[in-house]
DNA sequence: AGTTAAGAAACGCAACCGTTCACTAACACG
DNA sequence: CGTGTTAGTGAACGGTTGCGTTTCTTAACT
């Protein structure tokens, strides 16, 4: 899972420093405790989650190039070495949180319409786009800065798969007779996803379930028939 | 032109500084003229024009997250000095680059066929987008850190007078017999635009000119048709 | 000639980078 | 159950970058 994307970056960019002369000790006495009820420190994946929780959350928010290694600490309640403990450049750490983010493919649905069909898919991608992560991962592939090779990863994982199973249900949908012959192909398999996208970036999350239900009525049947 | 953008963001975000202390003079005496062929020194609209063409560049390029002042000194070949001079703050330039950006509304075409006319309207679209200006726009609008209702302005005057041209059209359309009476809405109007910019986010720069074709004889015109 | 403003180089300040260190909480094992 | 190990916390460090400002010199206009 992990290793395409991250084997996608570290070719491009892969760069690790020496370690750094010693210094002067600090003679520091910090405060004692102070009896606060709740000092859960977290390890191992606990922390890890947390820490990709809030790159994204971070990245959702304010950008990929805004983001910053401090900005992530805070967000997840740590400090940066936990972070750097972790992964060695705020590059890595995007493309790791990045695939936290990708969703699970769904299961293709055979509802027996492709009215159905569409709508269940559809709606998995409203869901989608409307949480934090995919709200992060519009952030990430469309922000120009980021190189366009890790785009084309994400791609590749995330949006294919899913215009395949369109795509499928398309072909059903002409096997029963119920979708024009000459319409299952890529090109309208993408109007879908393409219309709650611009919905998203046009009005601004959430996309409403209702519009998706008047896409597929108004466009997407329209569009189909016979 | 600018007034409307302006005063959306000078009501947002309005604030200057107080002048500060003043400083121990430097003695520096620069270098000697090195007999350059070329120094051309610019002033007024020309500098400024410039430097608002470097901005876009830069937005288009690295993002609005990424965008420095000094970038943008540099890439206009000038000192920040000269920027500062004309634009308070950094949201201030943005503000006025993308006001510099905004494509001139185009003439309703009107020939005789809404193929025809959807083609000619989604071709400058196609036009638009491919341009430094369109990329800058893009990035900025799309641009999770941009206020949201800076965003607004742009999309009133640069998205909905193109969205009501092709909305127009198809009405013609419709009124030839041409196009289904009850295609005649915003949601269907919206479908090219959206599979332009989609293609553009997906496939990334430029949209070629074959693309706009396909959408209008595969996707528009099925989707029309009584 | 006199005025204006561009160019160039610094300044103090703040944020962030990546690293290091001392401390300590959570775990693992005999 | 006590002890040793691992790893999170929190704070600092030096270095870099960008901000917004200031100053001086100099070219372009009136």
């Amino acid at each position: 899972m992990t290793k395409a994307l991250r084997a996608a970056v570290r070719g491009i960019k892969g760069k690790h420093n020496p370690p750094g002369s010693p210094r002067v000790a600090p003679l520091s006495a910090p405060a004692p405790d102070d009896g606060a009820l709740v000092s859960h420190r977290r390890r191992g994946q606990d922390l890890e989650t947390a820490i990709l929780d809030a790159t994204l959350e971070l990245v959702g928010a304010v950008g990929v190039g805004s983001l910053t290694m401090e900005g992530v600490a805070a967000a997840a309640h740590t400090g940066k070495a936990s972070v750097y403990r972790r992964w060695p450049s705020k590059e890595d750490l995007l493309v790791d949180a990045m695939d936290h983010a990708l969703p699970p493919l769904p299961d293709a649905p055979d509802t027996g319409s492709v009215r159905d069909d569409l709508l269940v898919l559809l709606r998995i991608m409203r869901e989608a786009i409307n949480s934090p992560s995919g709200c992060a991962i519009q952030a990430f592939m469309f922000d120009n800065s980021v190189d366009r090779s890790l785009i084309a990863v994400v791609k590749h994982r995330v949006m294919e798969p899913r215009q395949q199973m369109l795509i499928d249900a398309l072909a059903r949908g002409r096997d029963r007779g119920e979708v024009r012959a000459d319409a299952v192909n890529p090109r309208t398999a993408e109007v879908g996803p393409a219309l709650i996208v611009h919905q998203y970036l046009m009005q601004g999350p959430p996309v409403p379930d209702a519009f998706v239900v008047q896409l597929v009525d108004d466009v997407l049947m329209p569009l189909l028939r016979p």
